[in-house]
DNA sequence: AGCCTTTGACCAGCG
DNA sequence: TCGCTGGTCAAAGGC
């Protein structure tokens, strides 16, 4: 964990670091096309995906647009270690290291604003206008009550449907576009109107490349009980913990959402996957510098266990899953119900495994888990509680809605760990505070995507909602602003050559929809065009990419 | 009252 | 067999 910990880093720091490098450099594509075929845990009992943040990565793209934040974003910071992490990850679990360069997104350089704001408007006033419908479609999360993005009822038709403004935002370039929300409620821009705030409050800092990525790779065929998923936040402080958090990991979660908001940053949303835990244990493991809680699910028979370390400041530097839900999730009490449109998309679109829950989408990730075709997928799912990150998740329970998970994150994708635990899935990832940057960050991000072409809109200082949680919104949990990609066969490789052509590979049977999706791609950050990563399906496991796009987007994923 | 967390004790696996 | 370790139990207490 001290590897994962460095005092002097921030979250922020390690993640820009790492996507910086690891992501600009290749790795995301060798990472699934190199790894993919070869996930150790095919035909294992368990498997593990890792997600983490590089928080060695030292290397930033000096040609980015956007310089990070100097003060906040050095990575020099991290140098010290000696190996990378994501080495490290990638040789514990398998898998390469997932990276994103978040040094593009930065607010240090100097960037005119891409909206010319007249005199007299509030930024929240834009916000709410129908340039950001994206926003309008960004509801509380269920679970959090923080700001989610909504789901496109149709990804096409939400292509088809962007708003004017939006459009002309947009252009051909869009390949992200942005669908008015059709829910009965109205569009919550708390906030939205935080990080709006924040921003004008700190421009400088809404820029902050925060990236995510998330990779979970989920193990359809070992629907054994002993399945474990392991997540790990690693640069934000809870990206992911895709579970459902316990009453105490709410609490924290309350907590730490309630840092961010005094921070300015709010939306982190962590690990709720819909499920009920109870925590029964928790003892201090040796070679772990954390407690270890020991929680299951509460629904009578449901043999699902959890493990969780968290730091002392209550972030999550592991979560391991064990088993799988033998129920659909347990209905969604406070959250305020998904958009219809986009429930009924899934259910329209015959996506088996998507759950019917319009209140949650992570029920629908559960549901695919109980269909075994989902099974401890929902412990994948990332989930995050920093306490000052990013807005999001949870990459990281881990999983806060654009703002949670997003927080600055670099993730590594991983499917086995050194040790003979190749069957279990985890996603390591670590969240370190700072969140409330990352969620600047985020605010910012959402509607970047959107304004590729027109570098005037792409400030950062102006919330946007991320090309990818435009693109993605299909099943994954509200707490995600991911691209998910649908049930992806086996060894099924899933380019990523750019926003703009970010997706899913059009498999036999399945439309280049996010129906039953079994995994989660999602990116954060602006991803480099020149780069190729993909997503590669391996035994029945699909692997999900987090990238949370924040800032400019070179282009929408094209479907 | 019910559910949850806390926490020390207990149990099982392993070397 | 013993000690270590991880995992679980269950009483106590809180909300």
């Amino acid at each position: 964990m001290k590897d994962w910990m460095l005092p002097s880093s921030s979250p922020r720091t390690l993640m820009s670091s790492f996507l910086s490098k690891e992501f600009s450099s290749g790795q995301f594509s060798s990472v699934f096309s190199d790894n993919g075929s070869n996930r150790p845990q095919d035909g294992i009992e368990k498997s593990k995906t890792f997600v983490g943040s590089s928080i060695e990565e030292t290397v930033q793209d000096t040609k980015a647009p956007l310089q990070l934040e100097s003060s906040i974003f050095s990575a020099d910071k991290r140098s010290t270690s000696p190996r990378c992490l994501a080495e490290r990850m990638a040789a514990r679990a398998g898998f390469g290291v997932l990276k994103i360069d978040t040094s593009r997104v930065s607010s240090s350089v100097p960037i005119r604003s891409p909206v010319t704001i007249p005199p007299g408007v509030s930024p929240r006033e834009l916000l709410e206008s129908p340039v950001f419908l994206p926003n309008a479609i960004v509801q509380p999360s269920p679970t959090t009550g923080k700001l989610p993005f909504l789901m496109p009822n149709n990804f096409k038709s939400m292509m088809s449907s962007v708003p004017e403004k939006a459009e002309e935002h947009s252009h051909d370039d869009l390949a992200f576009s942005f669908q008015p929300m059709l829910s009965s409620k109205p569009p919550s821009f708390s906030t939205a109107d935080k990080i709006l705030s924040n921003v004008q409050q700190n421009q400088s800092l809404t820029n902050h490349g925060q990236q995510e990525l998330s990779l979970q790779a989920n193990t359809t065929a070992t629907k054994d009980e002993t399945e474990e998923n392991l997540v790990k936040p690693s640069t934000c402080d809870s990206m992911l913990d895709n579970d459902h958090p316990s009453p105490a990991d709410e609490q924290e979660e309350s907590e730490e959402n309630h840092n961010i908001e005094d921070s300015s940053v709010a939306l982190i949303t962590p690990t709720k996957d819909g499920y009920n835990w109870r925590k029964y244990g928790q003892k201090l493991v040796k070679n772990s510098e954390y407690p270890r809680s020991y929680y299951r699910c509460t629904h009578p028979n449901c043999p699902v266990k959890k493990k969780v370390e968290r730091s002392q400041e209550g972030h999550i530097t592991e979560i391991v899953y064990k088993g799988s839900h033998n129920h659909p999730s347990p209905p969604p009490n406070h959250q305020p119900s998904a958009p219809l449109s986009y429930v009924n998309e899934l259910q329209a679109n015959g996506s088996e495994n998507c759950g019917s829950n319009p209140g949650h989408n992570t029920e629908i990730l559960r549901e695919m888990a109980s269909n075994d075709k989902f099974q401890d997928v929902h412990s994948g799912v990332l989930e995050r509680k920093l306490p000052g990150s990013l807005t999001t998740t949870e990459i990281a329970d881990t999983c806060v809605m654009e703002s949670q998970e997003a927080v600055g994150v670099s993730s590594t994708l991983s499917s086995n760990e050194k040790d003979d635990r190749a069957t279990h899935h985890t996603i390591h990832s670590t969240y370190h505070g700072d969140e409330d940057e990352t969620e600047s960050k985020r605010s910012v991000a959402p509607q970047a995507s959107n304004l590729k072409h027109r570098p005037e809109l792409a400030q950062p200082s102006i919330p946007q909602m991320s090309a990818a949680a435009a693109y993605s919104s299909r099943c994954l949990p509200p707490q995600l602003t991911t691209t998910s990609f649908g049930m992806l066969p086996p060894g099924t490789a899933i380019p990523v050559p750019s926003l703009r052509t970010f997706t899913p590979t059009p498999l036999p049977g399945h439309p280049p929809t996010m129906q039953g999706c079994t995994g989660l791609a999602v990116s954060r950050g602006e991803v480099n065009p020149e780069e190729q990563p993909r997503l590669q399906v391996a035994n029945g496991t699909a692997i999900a990419a987090y990238h949370q796009f924040i800032g400019r987007l070179p282009q929408g994923p094209q479907m």
